[in-house]
Parts: structure tokens; sequence; C-alpha cells
DNA sequence: AAAAGATTATTTCCTTGTAAACTAAAATTT
DNA sequence: AAATTTTAGTTTACAAGGAAATAATCTTTT
């Protein structure tokens, strides 16, 4: 009956009427994102990940040298929030800033050994639950879903293909 | 080049790398409802309309006499946060609060004349904003993506089109 | 070159959302 | 029927995220 204790499904509650908000793309991601973190908690919990830092953590490790801004706008986290989150890696000594001498303005951000240590050994956990996480889709739907939501956010496609071991 | 000024698009960043970030479906759905979020507050934040607030009001509206765990459960809105919001609701003369004589553990929400006049004044806006909200998608398109979320969250289909009941 | 403006990141304060503890009322057990 | 367990909702204490103000540096204008 309850949905609140994962892991089961989500919503199919009753005979309730969601009066057209089931039909909106916007409420339907804002759902399918609340039921993702869920899952996420309750699988990933246990190994003191969070899905924001791990994605940051990712995208550090693949961009060495990149810009706390240019990180913000690739992972849609405001400025204040980054701030906040490479502050703590910093203190964990997973993240290290640099100050370039020609923009003093600017922080570039590097992972530590530990920090790709942490990566390394994490990535692959969030890949399988990604890859194993229920719904409601066959395999060839999610990928159509992966594609349309690609494509909604208008993500450049070939950069990842490429980049790969396919030369 | 920056992302952070809406209502530019998204995440079309430079030539970084998500490292396999963007193909996962629940990087993917995080990233779109914060870019629906986002463009919420940005078109409608004048209104003083919230994405959660303004849904919690369509569901009492639709379903007069809800329980307030299985609006929590309908919206994978957690219990506590529900409560908080139903208080404000009130508080705003919006939502009335009823214990029923055979349980009164329980909670049962109404909306007041109030209440429905605001739905009723803010819901056209709510669905002409998601109607026209920009994506990288055709309409075909987002029907599609639609459709996959919707059968992503197993939510049932043809709910209100009273048809006789096959099975 | 000094003043004004723009850019980049951080800090402060506030809102939103959660988990855990708590209250109250049924249901179940003894 | 008293004691225990379960269920429903609320309160509390805290964490995550954002807007706005601030600080520091670079750029443009005069």
């Amino acid at each position: 009956m309850s949905v609140r204790k994962l892991p089961l499904p989500t919503a199919e509650s009753s005979d309730r009427d969601y009066g057209g908000l089931d039909q909106m793309s916007g409420f339907l991601i804002s759902m399918a994102q609340a039921y993702v973190f869920d899952l996420f908690y309750h699988d990933l919990g246990g190994h003191g990940l969070s899905p924001g830092r791990i994605s940051a953590l990712i995208v550090i490790y693949e961009n060495p040298g990149i810009r706390h801004g240019e990180l913000a706008d690739m992972l849609l986290i405001k400025p204040a929030q980054m701030s906040k989150m490479i502050k703590s890696f910093a203190e964990q000594g997973w993240v290290e800033r640099r100050r370039p001498r020609e923009d003093e303005r600017v922080v570039e951000l590097l992972l530590t050994t530990a920090g790709r240590g942490y990566v390394e050994k994490n990535r692959p956990i969030l890949t399988q639950h990604d890859a194993n996480r229920p719904s409601g889709l066959t395999a060839r739907e999610h990928q159509q879903l992966v594609r349309l939501l690609r494509k909604y956010l208008r993500m450049k496609n070939e950069k990842g293909a490429e980049r790969k071991k396919a030369g």
C-alpha cells in the first residue's frame, strides 16, 4: 500500500486523480527525480555517497583543472552551492584549489590522489546502481528515455562516443 | 557561455566530459529536474507559485477528503514536509483538516472556497507553462517522453477516462 | 592611470526537505 | 481489559540548495 517504504515502486495509489498533472512533463520529471533520489539513498546511502557530490567528483576527475563556474554550469548547480561543496571536498582532502596567475579571480579544481582513489572506488558502484535501478521500462525503452532526456537537455551527442576507444 | 542565466537552454558547456554520467538515467533525470525548476521559477515565480504547493492543491481539489498520507504517497513527498505544507495551507485559508470519527488518527483534506478559487485561477497558468516550456524535443518526442516517464513511474493508464472494465 | 563596470568565487541568510523522536489513536496480544 | 504493537500525523533538529550581498580581480572607459 504505502509507497513510502522503498524499494516499492512508486505512486500507483488507489483510485485517486492527478487532475492533469500526470500528463505534464515537468511534474513527471520531478516525480522521477524524487523516485531516483529515494532509491539512490536506499541503495547507496550506506556507502556515504550522495548523488550531487559523486557527480561533481567524477566531472573533476575527467576534467582536471576545470573551473569552479564551469563545473557549476555543467551540473546545473548554483555557484553558491558549488563553493560549499568544493570547500568540503578540500577539507576531506579530495580536491585542491588552484588560482592561476593569469587570472586570480578564477579557481581551478584538481583531485588529489585520495580524491582519484575515491572516484575510482565509487564510480563503478554508481554505474552499477544506475544500470540496475528498477523501473517499469524495458531495456530498449530505458535507452530511449536516455536519448530523449539528452535531447531535452540539448546535450551534444558526438562527444562521449568519440572519446572512448572507438578508434 | 554561462548557463546560469536562464532562459538559456542548458549544459552544452564547451568541450568538457561528463565521464559517463551523461548516459545514466538517474543523472539525466536530476539534470532535467533542475532545468524544469529553474524555468518554473523564472516564469511563474512572480505569481507566487511553487511547483510542489500547486501540485498538492490540485490533487486535493480533484480528491476532496484525501488523506494526509495518501497525498504524500501520490506526490512522493515525505509526511513531515506534507504536514508543514498543509499547515501553511490551513493558515492561508485554503485547506481544511477533518478528523473522521471512525478513526481519529486520520486527517482528511478539503479545499475551502478560497482554495478552490486559487486552484481554478492558477491551474491554467501551470498547464500553459508546461506546454510552452522550451526543450530540444519535437511535440512528438515530448509526448513520447511523457509516455516513458509515466511507465517509468508505473502510473496507471487511462484513469479518468471511464471506460468499461476490460478484465 | 583613475573611475566605473564586469567577472568569479565566497559568505550570509533564508527556504525547502528529511530523518528521527514524539503524540495520539487504533489494533493485537496476553 | 491491561499491555504491547502498529498506524497516522506532527514536531524538532538538521542538511541541502538558492538569492542576494560581499570581496577580489580583471576590463573598459574617460
